[in-house]
DNA sequence: CTGAAAGCGCTTACAG
DNA sequence: CTGAAAGCGCTTACAG
């Protein structure tokens, strides 16, 4: 240790930690061996003595698009902020990520290791001893949380794939257990029983979010005799791979098929057709659930502890009046 | 504690870590009370105690495209491995990156938290306790890393510009102090030189790889009286940036002007017009990191400590011939 | 101004 | 089969 260097440990705490009360010749003697070993303290230590770190934790258990772009939202509310980041993942040992995961690592860290954390998308109800942020939480949460408008955005996409004439319009749904997938659902239904169209169950199936999980989807709602000329994915990973089943299956889009996603990852502007979409902005999603979590870390947060940001209909080509009215 | 509700805490931590000796009663006993108070071992606590974690760090200063596929590759390599993965980034307290940051975040971590660490593009040497794997290291740098053939692949770029008929072509470069970047401007200098083409300093532009960097820069490029007819830019990033000064300023890509970049990245595909680069597939960078450090970890690898892997020129609607030899 | 001691939450020999 | 004690690397009262 350092301490081999100048003399007791406290001594070496207190130079490190910049504490009053050591003499400047020790603080030098102190600082060339810390500089000579390349000392740093540990966080694990410190971490466990204090009850303080100075870290906020993010769990996830994947890293989509959509992950990278909260990750750049939460940096950019943190930066500067003397904040630090500890993003924890598993390796999903188990597979298909048996559940309860966030609730499994959140103990790990909050044990001492973060001062709060941020779940992204937890499938269920969460407890923790250190102030917890949710995006896109499960239905029945009430931790304080950051989700999109999605119902009035599923409804508006929907309206505007109505106002252009569909009437036979599929939907693929996400993870059943979040609210966000369930609330772009009911505004599927919502938009539908609004222009008096039934709901034909049969045009509904049910995804993950997962770009994989949509192609067989995709492809058995295409392959129908009495295929929708429009399909509206609960995101734009699973809008994106339609957009590929369809070339697949020769269908032109938006000449033979309309598709729209939710969303508005980078990659919808640059899909050859653009994407017709639902701007969630998850960057915006993860710098609020950051900002909020900073505040609750340092006791100051006086806002609602139900943030919902708005969503806005993005209109590109891949959605256009079915061939029968055009 | 959980132990108020069974008995000692020795025979809680035995009973967590499926040891031997505990009567099944007992067993029965302390389950459930964790499972009343939702108990989890505090991963500080036990990291300390032990000297393992069966856990991997990752420190990285930024979250841009590049480091979202590195992060892809590193969890798939880590999947059902029974290693999990722990990101560390911090807030740049001090701003523009505070030089070391690679080796203050190796240390904290590295004290007991992790088993080793990946360190993405780190600036400088780096020491650990524990084994470290860099990804496109500095230049200087001694430790086991993997890269990409960055030479080779920039040299076959820049030859495809000047095949294409090109002699005045520009280079933003990235930050001076990777191997990956100089070893891309030595490629660059390389092709032109067996071109007999003479090299044009004023044609060569400073970038850090951020594509913030490269907007000023471009635009100085393009509005010089005698602007290059090709721009090469050190990453993808950098090159879509280029894409958009260029359509700024009036200019027909690649009528006007070719772009090329290096990374290829989703979203270069996806661009307008669809960007030509140099696949060095960022993703398996990160597997094979991973895989590495697994494998130094549990003292099992035997394979080289650099490891190389083949850049390929990709080549879409960016470049074309200079108007001038049309 | 400096150090010895206690304790953060665990795990691991060591006794019983 | 079970528990008391020591110790992982720190920090923080408490003495000197």
């Amino acid at each position: 240790m350092a301490r081999l260097a100048g003399v007791s440990t406290t001594t070496v705490s207190r130079v490190v930690n910049g504490r009053y009360g050591v003499s400047a010749s020790t603080i030098a003697q102190v600082r060339s061996a810390i500089e000579r070993l390349g000392y740093e303290s540990s966080l694990v230590a410190s971490s466990l003595r204090r009850r303080k770190t100075d870290v906020l934790g993010l769990v996830t258990h994947s890293f989509q698009s959509y992950t990278a772009e909260v990750l750049k939202g939460v940096m950019d509310a943190l930066r500067q902020s003397g904040l630090d980041l500890i993003i924890y993942a598993d390796s999903d040992l188990y597979g298909t990520y048996a559940e309860g995961w966030e609730q499994r690592h959140l103990s790990r860290l909050a044990g001492t290791l973060t001062d709060g954390c941020i779940v992204v998308t937890p499938s269920g109800e969460i407890r923790s001893s250190t102030p917890v942020v949710a995006i896109d939480p499960a239905t029945d949460s009430t931790v304080p949380s950051v989700t999109a408008a999605n119902f009035e955005g599923a409804t508006a996409v929907v309206e505007h794939l109505i106002e252009l004439g569909h009437r036979r319009i599929g939907f693929i749904a996400g993870r059943s257990e979040l609210v966000a997938s369930r609330s772009r659902e009911e505004g599927y239904l919502q938009a539908l029983a609004r222009a008096g169209i039934p709901a034909d169950p049969a045009l509904i199936a049910k995804g993950d979010f997962h770009p994989g999980s949509a192609a067989p989807l995709a492809r058995a709602l295409l392959e129908r005799p009495d295929r929708p000329t429009a399909i509206f994915a609960a995101n734009d990973d699973m809008a994106l791979t339609t957009l590929e089943v369809a070339k697949d299956l020769g269908l032109s889009v938006p000449g033979d098929l309309s598709v729209a996603g939710f969303d508005d990852i980078p990659e919808a502007a640059l899909a050859e057709p653009a994407l017709t979409t639902v701007d969630q902005s998850v960057y915006r999603l993860g710098y609020e659930a950051a900002r909020m979590l900073k505040a609750l870390v340092r006791g100051e947060w006086d806002g609602p502890h139900q943030i919902v940001l708005p969503a806005r209909l993005v209109v590109r080509r891949s959605t256009a009046p079915p061939r029968a009215a055009m």
